[in-house]
DNA sequence: TGGGCATCGATTGTATGCAATGTCGGCAGG
DNA sequence: CCTGCCGACATTGCATACAATCGATGCCCA
């Protein structure tokens, strides 16, 4: 029981939301306290400490005394978390353009690069992985702590929503032209350029999720 | 001891916040759990609860061992927070302007009319208690909850920074004019508009703190 | 005299126990 | 048969007790 420097407490957290994410812990279900605590041979207080946690950032919902469950996003929430996120990708965009450094420009202009060359090889896994590193060189871009880390939480609250994108035949190319604009305009320093280069960017991801959520409400 | 719906811990979180939002609780200070426990008359339990809770937000630093202090935000971190809640404002100008209903259109105007009056009475307290209603309808008007709910956040932090903006002198008439850039973009559906409009606005604000904290400096 | 180290105190992390409250099932009455 | 009340149960909120870790103080030795 030694080296656990990070605390029961965040384990958990952490261990409960990737199940949240992950779809392993479904909306709707209910978070017994003294359940958890059993399945993680733990006791309830960490398990208590790491549910307000999850509270705080969304991902479950806890009234005072009934009891925690996973939050059940309404399409209607899943709207605004799509429209939240693709708001502050602009806005990060925004800044990235205004702020950062010409090393930072230099290794963005290399990650999309080479993200081309994996667009064009069609490897989807490894350009889902590259994107993820590219939007969050933009987030690191705008110099912005508050921004940077709302951001992070609400793309990985969109997460699950948005698994199989790049499936999409012929996304990894569009995606890789639309970064081109976006990067063009942050490395130009087009403050307005960028953030329309990506709330378009980002406005398409959502677009083809409510086209892959419509064809499986079928 | 009956009739606290609101929790213990809850009630704990928003006196220790309120306390650190009006400087009662200076930055830097070490949150000691047994001597807020005691100062509250209730055990460790619910003030871990709290102080996990404060530290989501922002408001207090905590290492795994190290225990909490009340963020001791640098100039730097200041500065982003102003420059966040600026991009935030903006944003919510911006989904408002497309989002807004006719009746939150209408509402926003009479506001704003209302505004108007004060400013030219010169009533800087009733000015600045509307001035917080106006923006919260818009971030309400930005029909998007997380997106206000950070905004929301981002304001309460900001507010110890700012306490003494309509102080200066003629700064009511400027900021009733700024905001009747916003409200015209607003009602008029541009976007864009509505979003530089309270980028401006908010600049400004952030300016005077400067320009506050420089002359304080001295 | 200065540095390394052991031990002590303080403080945090975790576990468990108790009281209070919400929930579910059964029962009486209409 | 349905509706409303009542009591037992389950679960949460809080308090207290225990364990583990960090920092500091003082001592010993070079």
């Amino acid at each position: 029981m030694q080296a656990d420097n990070p605390t029961r407490a965040e384990k958990l957290a952490t261990a409960i939301a990737d199940g949240i994410l992950d779809g392993t812990l479904k909306p709707g279900l209910r978070l017994d306290e003294l359940g958890l605590a059993r399945q993680h041979g733990v006791s309830r207080t960490p398990v208590r400490e790491a549910l307000r946690q999850l509270m705080q950032s969304g991902l479950i919902d806890m009234r005072p005394r009934k009891g925690a469950v996973v939050s059940k996003a309404t399409p209607l929430q899943v709207e605004s978390l799509f429209v939240a996120m693709a708001e502050m990708e602009a806005t990060c965009a925004r800044l990235a353009a205004m702020s950062m450094t010409p090393i930072e420009r230099r290794r963005l202009q290399a990650r999309h690069d080479a993200m081309t060359a994996l667009a064009a090889a069609g490897d989807p896994d490894a350009y889902s992985d590259a994107n993820v590193a590219f939007h969050s060189a933009i987030y690191a871009g705008a110099h912005n702590a508050p921004i940077a880390e709302f951001a992070l939480g609400l793309r990985r609250r969109v997460g699950p929503f948005r698994r199989a994108q790049f499936q999409v035949e012929g996304r990894l190319l569009r995606s890789n032209q639309e970064h081109d604009a976006v990067v063009r305009a942050i490395l130009s320093g087009d403050a307005a350029g960028a953030h329309a280069a990506m709330l378009h960017h980002v406005s398409l991801v959502e677009d083809a999720f409510e086209t892959f959520a419509a064809t499986n409400a079928a």
